[in-house]
DNA sequence: AAATCGAATTATGCATTCATAATTCAAATA
DNA sequence: TATTTGAATTATGAATGCATAATTCGATTT
């Protein structure tokens, strides 16, 4: 996906294919639900949700859909839908997949990445570690996001990216909701240093099981704080 | 998934609950492209399935949004819908996520299967190895799916199961359009032997490895055969 | 007062209709 | 004859309409 700025000719030739709405709505509900705007368990009206785009239900209704086979919404017959619910047994699922996916991913970046996009990954690793030192959750929540997004982009292969996005999708509110104590932070901080120095050595073996194990640690720890919704 | 056999009481209780038709049409047209009824590229025209199916658009317009966010068609704006082409590219980037899942799941299946489910695997093996003997490649196909089948569901991870499902269905097309050639099958056979044997060991990193080394030998069968659609 | 029944209301599933973008095809032009 | 133009046709995107299932809420009964 070509990202250029966009030149006044790329501005005359490319931008006039506005996304269809459905897509459009999906993009917006899909952001709501994983970010927690519309809270797990809550009915999804299709009039609210129609007045507050000002569309009509058939685009709607088809982005639900497509939502509720990424698994983030629940639609019941006849009887609307709900934003699916996170259960410690999803959390169980979700991270170890999301830990092979990883793997696999890291296994590859070593191969294909680039110099210069592992210096890239190395500055995002700096930066966080920095927002680590200065307390910063949320800052350190984007870099380290941006990291993993990074190794992952780094593997070359679209649709592991694409699963994976979705599977994070489904877990992203637990992963937020339940903040690492200070304990798990510094060890997050410490793996983050093996999956670094592992990517610049380009040892893909050795990156697969650190990011397997990250991911089984991250999973412990979300489920000592996560509370059933 | 409760599957007990149809007692009087449960057609009283719980049969009515009939599938809404846009879930119904994503089977059915699911089913199509994935066994190559629809080929690929093929136009995918409303007004015919509508007409085929007895539908009107906006359920049939529903499924196929749930199509597109699986990778089975490709939309586009005002162009309607079209079945999507499979490339060399698209089987390099989906085996490889196929054999970590797999792997996962081996591993998972060697702890949790019990010995009863681990010895219908054995049995489904043995009718392979039959099948096989007798040069039946269409029995051969469906037991050999029916054994990784097993070995996924026995993960208890149905986001697992579920995952590997959609990414099947993708290239289930180029599996069984490219038949292995003899010295192939015997070593997939000599594999799956190795598959069984780890299983019934319950030594879940070999079988983890093994199975990823199979996929990856599978991929490569299936490249030599494949030509670009 | 609590529980139950059922009419009224509301929401959902699907069909139909409307507006517009894409395509086709014949006529006009070079 | 090949190419181009544009009107007619067709297909798609989205809104509206209709039938039915679900829910609400007040009246009735115990």
């Amino acid at each position: 996906m070509p990202m250029e700025a966009n030149s006044t000719a790329d501005v005359m030739v490319v931008p006039i294919s506005r996304r269809s709405l459905h897509e459009e709505l999906a993009a917006r509900l899909r952001d709501m639900i994983v970010e927690g705007a519309l809270p797990a368990g809550r009915k999804v009206s299709e009039r609210e949700l129609c007045e507050r785009f000002g569309v009509s239900r058939t685009p709607l209704r088809e982005a639900l859909k497509v939502l509720a086979s990424e698994g983030l919404i629940n639609l019941n017959q006849n009887r609307g839908a709900t934003v699916a619910a996170l259960t410690r047994a999803d959390l169980e699922e979700v991270f170890p997949i999301m830990g092979a996916l990883e793997a696999l991913s890291g296994s590859l970046a070593c191969a294909r990445m680039s110099d210069a996009e592992i210096e890239a990954v190395a500055k995002l690793h700096d930066q966080m570690v920095e927002s680590f030192k200065a307390g910063d959750r949320p800052t350190y929540f984007k870099l380290n996001q941006a990291i993993h997004r990074a190794i992952l982009i780094g593997s070359g292969n679209e649709t592991l990216f694409a699963t994976h996005q979705m599977l994070a999708g489904r877990i992203h509110r637990a992963r937020y909701m339940a903040n690492d104590d200070s304990d798990r932070w510094r060890a997050a901080i410490e793996e983050h240093e093996h999956i670094l120095a592992a990517l610049q050595d380009r040892d893909g073996p050795r990156l697969a099981v650190i990011l397997s194990d990250h991911l089984r640690n991250k999973l412990a720890s979300v489920m000592r704080h996560f509370s059933e919704e």
